[in-house]
DNA sequence: GTGCGAAGTAAACGCCGTTAACTCGGGAAT
DNA sequence: ATTCCCGAGTTAACGGCGTTTACTTCGCAC
């Protein structure tokens, strides 16, 4: 009756012991460290039986990359739901906490977001795992984009309340097409993922904000991660302050 | 009499070779793909060898993060001269150049641009080539900014012509006393690469702006090659275009 | 001519990912 | 209760890797 296996538990417990181990390894020593000769070391188990649980070790990294998106969704969520005003402020503490993660976790940041192979939230995943072969098939969504969820679910609301934009934000006419297929996108997540959006809030002004608020908060998190500003920027937390600032302006949504 | 020997010509020639047959391996097939024994196998050498000329491995990877930079900033260079209109134009093609660049160059921009050692013109370097003992101490400067040279090569002249900001960016008050250090590192970075700069023109202003700019730029960029959109964007040239204009119009260059 | 120092080599060490052939034990079918 | 399967794990091995050490070789300054 019982549905799991004794078998099946010490398999997830394993698996999950392999991704503890290697998630260490990565933080502590750097990407190049997570070697499964050293996973297995630490588990005191031998290298070979890492294949029993993973294809490669890409395909483990490529599990990791997903977890850390996972991890840092949950905290962004706490981060969240710990703020108790206006939901222009929560947004503003998802874009800090985003920030001071990347920060304090470069080399998951790099992993998770500036891996060219594209895994991550991207959209090129193979998404051949070493799992059941018929088993939950209950996720056929497009990807792991549960930090989108995360994002959407605090802008939502943001939307729904209060779009009165002083100045809408004039759309390229050339834009508008894929804008639309974006929408489209995007409205079919809220829906996986059950989040409050009335239809008629997101415009595609709105989509258009979405995609350079998170342009913007990424480009400034990675420059700072890989200190690739052109000269030396003591005041990188006021800088991206004030770029906060100023997409809350754009937006029309402050004062 | 002869200044250079026929040794050091030779020597001179093997770094060269040993620099192009890494470089290709890079972007043939990846960043873990370049191996002293690959090229050391390409060159027609053994892989000890190699240690004459690079300490390490991450010590020959730095110089070609170093070199990548070099030759997108001669790319670069041609592009601006190329072009025959006003100041802004010249920015906007090398903004597009620099795309267009990382596009077709994923792992090179990769390795110059996100790796999070901070190489490439970040100012961790420690500087310690394997290199006659005593030559060339001649460029003490901060870091390999060769780059930012040519970004600021373009975008001096179009500071000089026309700031007549029909909005001053407004730079909140706590920026301004870590903006003033920026301000003089760069007034010291035109001088040394000789670039015109009427030092009034290169005012709080100007130095705010072209952070935004690099900012933005750079990370449009990495999320196009890094494909970390949160959605399929299949119009991100336009929306690359779209930035492009708003930046202007922000400056307050446009019309 | 002699000899020094730099370029290059050969051999070895200890890592690595990955594969193949195996042991062994839990659990289902009989 | 016995049998048998199959999956977790092992051992051994392959080829490749970065790096070190000791060596040859040879250009060139004296």
């Amino acid at each position: 009756m019982n549905g799991v296996t004794r078998r099946e538990q010490l398999r997830a417990a394993t698996d999950l012991d392999i991704r503890r181990h290697a998630r260490e390894l990565l933080v502590r020593e750097g990407q190049e460290a997570v070697t499964l000769r050293a996973i297995a070391r630490e588990l005191g188990i031998t290298a070979p039986a890492l294949y029993r649980y993973y294809d490669s070790r890409e395909d483990l990294l490529n599990r990791l990359s997903e977890d850390i998106c996972d991890d840092l969704s949950a905290e962004l969520n706490e981060t969240m739901c710990g703020i108790e005003d206006d939901h222009l402020s929560k947004v503003f503490a998802v874009c800090r906490g985003f920030r001071s993660w990347a920060l304090t976790h470069p080399r998951e940041f790099t992993l998770a977001f500036a891996t060219p192979g594209g895994n991550g939230s991207g959209h090129t995943g193979a998404d051949a795992r070493k799992s059941d072969s018929t088993a939950t098939p209950e996720k056929p969504a497009t990807h792991s984009d549960e930090l989108s969820s995360v994002f959407l679910g605090v802008v939502g609301p943001l939307m729904a309340e209060g779009p009165d934009n002083p100045q809408p934000p004039r759309i390229p006419e050339e834009l508008r097409a894929g804008l639309t297929n974006s929408q489209r996108e995007l409205t079919a997540a809220c829906e996986t993922h059950g989040i409050e959006m009335p239809p008629e809030a997101l415009s595609l002004e709105a989509v258009y904000m979405m995609l350079r608020w998170w342009a913007r908060l990424y480009g400034q998190v990675a420059l700072e991660v890989f200190e690739k500003f052109p000269f030396d920027v003591s005041h990188a937390d006021r800088l991206f302050e004030s770029m906060l600032e100023e997409l809350g302006r754009e937006a029309g949504l402050y004062r």
